[in-house]
DNA sequence: AATCCGGGGGC
DNA sequence: GCCCCAGGATT
């Protein structure tokens, strides 16, 4: 194993990857430029992120947000519809946080160092190398998921990839190698190579191009490459969420303005852990929460309801749906009462819920899994804008 | 160093 | 089910 080596192998390296790349590279669209912008909307975008995932969002956002200024002035509402679906909803918010930052503090000319890109929200270590090599053609190198998997096989690392002491070693490996490459070609096409060749499972290692020089090819260790540490169990929460519907209007609730999902709209919903929701009390909880919306609500329905004694069946579980998280798994309930009268005007002005017109739904910006509820139960698709 | 942050596709 | 994806921010 040679992992010193000199800048004349590094070269021929680095040329070999290039050549391969050109001649194999997938047409994708953020490939048609060099425009910063447009290469920041994309690695965005490609974080954590399939690139069948994100063509269709990549092509509608620089429709409707086609340079930094356009962004920059946009209200976030409107940059959220257009991600809703892509998960992780910061980086939009960072998106557009990065945009008014070019505009103010670069007067709109996207800023070409190292120590400037960094520093723009949302912009880690990763797309700053992407960002300074494809599109400013400058030698910084970018270490995705792609690169430590290609790399820690080239170089035969067992050791966790996870671990912050061996991706710097990748990263320290990958920067030697871009300084003496095309920076433009040599990013993707390492990054292609680990998409198209040097896959997790079945790497093509025979029409591979580097790989006479690859030690895990070489002492037949590829398969065990990378290492990864075992992940933690996810949370299981149960959402016991409400529906009430009243004059073709639905009530819905805005979720914190941080943490999962922030700002979000979803039904009104208390969660728990799982361990903790016998299927019996799920009613009971909806009308716990019924109760806080309304206080005094049942002040009309017969004496029995408002002293406690509440049926199970006076609610009618009428959806369900299971989503998974990285960390967490939902497995939402969907509750409405039935026979109770509920009056929009007796609602308590301090939450933060309120009565849309069921056509308008479309216009709030939904998790997924609710986007799913509201077809299971109006036929309505929300995630897109009539 | 560990956790949190979405959603989807392949097997 | 399990893995993993062109990661970053926060603690």
């Amino acid at each position: 194993m040679n992992l010193c080596k000199t800048s004349e192998r590094l070269a021929v390296f680095a040329h070999n990857l290039e050549v391969w790349y050109e001649q194999n590279k997938r047409a994708l669209p953020w490939r048609e430029t060099t425009d910063p912008y447009r290469i920041l909307v994309s690695e965005t975008m490609l974080q954590q992120t399939r690139v069948e995932t994100v063509i269709p969002y990549y092509h509608r956002f620089l429709e409707r947000f086609p340079d930094v200024q356009s962004l920059a002035s946009a209200a976030e509402e409107d940059v959220m519809k257009i991600w809703q679906g892509l998960g992780y909803y910061s980086r939009a918010r960072n998106l557009k946080r990065a945009a008014a930052t070019v505009l103010a503090d670069y007067q709109g000319v996207f800023p070409n160092t190292v120590e400037h890109v960094r520093a723009l929200p949302g912009v880690g270590p990763y797309t700053t190398g992407a960002v300074m090599s494809i599109a400013f053609n400058q030698p910084v190198a970018a270490v995705d998921g792609n690169v430590l998997r290609v790399v820690s096989r080239y170089l035969g690392i067992e050791d966790p990839i996870d671990d912050p002491a061996v991706k710097r070693v990748i990263s320290e490996h990958t920067q030697r190698a871009v300084e003496q490459s095309t920076p433009r070609l040599f990013t993707q096409a390492l990054m292609e190579l680990g998409a198209m060749v040097c896959t997790p499972r079945k790497p093509q290692c025979l029409t591979c191009p580097i790989q006479e020089d690859c030690t895990a090819f070489q002492e037949a260790r590829v398969a065990r490459i990378p290492v990864k540490r075992p992940k933690p169990q996810r949370k299981r929460l149960t959402v016991v969420a409400l529906w009430i519907e009243q004059d073709g209007q639905l009530l819905v609730e805005q979720r914190p303005s941080e943490g999962l999902l922030a700002n979000m709209w979803q039904l009104p919903s208390v969660e728990l852990e799982s361990d903790n929701a016998p299927e019996l009390s799920l009613p009971l909880l909806a009308e716990t929460r019924l109760q806080r919306l309304f206080p005094g609500y049942t002040d009309d329905v017969p004496t029995v309801v408002r002293e406690g004694t509440l049926q199970p069946q006076t609610f009618v579980e009428i959806a369900t749906a299971k989503h998974i998280f990285t960390h967490l798994e939902w497995m939402v309930h969907v509750w409405r009462p039935i026979g109770l009268p509920v009056k929009p005007e007796t609602m308590t002005e301090t939450v933060n819920a309120r009565f849309v017109p069921i056509a308008d739904l479309p216009r709030l910006v939904w998790p997924k899994v609710y986007v799913k509820i509201l077809h299971d139960v109006l036929r309505m698709d929300v995630a897109s804008p009539t």
